[in-house]
DNA sequence: GTCTATATGCTGATAGAC
DNA sequence: GTCTATCAGCATATAGAC
């Protein structure tokens, strides 16, 4: 049936299939929880399949934290000076918003990574995250020089949109079970991004 | 030597210290990659007097959730209508601060349960945690009619102040790797508590 | 209360038939 | 490439000596 129908694609399908399901199992149950098997099963491939791609479980792992980072990467969005400040942090809100409802997962194994110690990240933060950081900061610094927003430490604000916008994917859950809701609808992310433009503008005073 | 010496003593100290190190393993190697052994010697115990003491691993992780939820009970701070909106949400960024700093490791064990699905804790946010957010936003609806602070919606305002104070517990390590420090110091609180006090309060149009 | 020894079950990983 | 059978190792939990 399945056998010699384009020999790669059978072989992307099988690793797409993985990836997904490890992603899942990963959440679920920690490093440690997911089992090779819960994986495969989840895959709806025998366990020596995915050891076929893979290996063994770590590289699954580091398959999966590759992909994570990737839309991290893809999904921060970025800020430009010659947008000015509240173009620029407009924009920023809107893509890390988006990015954390349509790519929740992503989000949550890259928070369970930094909540338990960075250990594989610690690279990543160290080099590219640092420096994009203080780049970003660099920006903000010359538009508050310039008077073109209010004095807010620009470091602080980074990690106050970062931590605003991920929150609504790492802790669906938690909001979904509060607000008595069983999903998010297409409306929340305009809402989400409505309410913390609004009120991070304010806070930056380039707003009422 | 350590016997007689107040047989209750030795239960309360060997639980405690039990609990500090099954806290720590959970968090580094989630529940599944947590051992009854690596808590026993992280704890300073043989195995078997762990599993005197609390029966089986996942006592000792309901006991660890349990102190968890305790601590989120005293250190949610509280906002009372008397106070006006300006004090009311300074006090409780104030205690939502201190609780991160002081207690990082029960905002990583709870941030981590409710990334993972919040299984254990579906219960406390469907009773309580529900309750108290609806109980504050009409505190802060009240407030809103009566002309003393901006339109925010009340529900994203708490959870907004939620992620912004909790971020600085659960993502130090991220934090720190990014400021290239190695530890956070007493003048971070203040600093942090400042920021977002500031911050928060004019985006609520409490402050120029 | 403390600790050793052990039973039982599951997991990661491999070998090898197809 | 796909899948079955299997092994060696480790984890939980208990039994029972001290």
């Amino acid at each position: 049936m399945k056998k010699n129908n384009k020999p790669q694609k059978v072989r992307a399908i099988s690793i797409e299939k993985i990836l997904n399901a490890a992603q899942d199992e990963f959440i679920l149950q920690g490093y440690k929880g997911a089992t090779v098997q819960s994986i495969a099963d989840s895959a709806g491939l025998p366990k020596a399949n995915v050891l076929y791609y893979f290996k063994n479980k770590e590289n699954i792992y580091h398959a999966v934290l590759e992909q994570t980072l990737n839309m991290w990467d893809e999904g921060i969005g970025d800020i430009e000076a010659h947008d000015g400040p509240k173009v620029a942090i407009e924009k920023f809100i809107r893509a890390k918003v988006a990015m954390s409802f349509n790519n929740p997962k992503a989000s949550k194994i890259y928070a369970m990574e930094i909540i338990q110690g960075a250990q594989h990240l610690k690279d990543f933060a160290r080099t590219y995250q640092r420096q994009w950081v203080r780049e970003k900061a660099k920006i903000f610094k010359c538009w508050i020089d310039n008077g073109e927003m209010k004095q807010v430490d620009p470091v602080s604000l980074i990690f106050l949109i970062w931590s605003t916008t991920q929150h609504y994917a790492d802790f669906d859950s938690q909001i979904l079970t509060i607000m008595n809701r069983a999903d998010y609808e297409d409306d929340d992310i305009e809402h989400v991004t409505n309410f913390l433009t609004d009120f991070i503008l304010r806070g930056c005073g380039l707003k009422q």
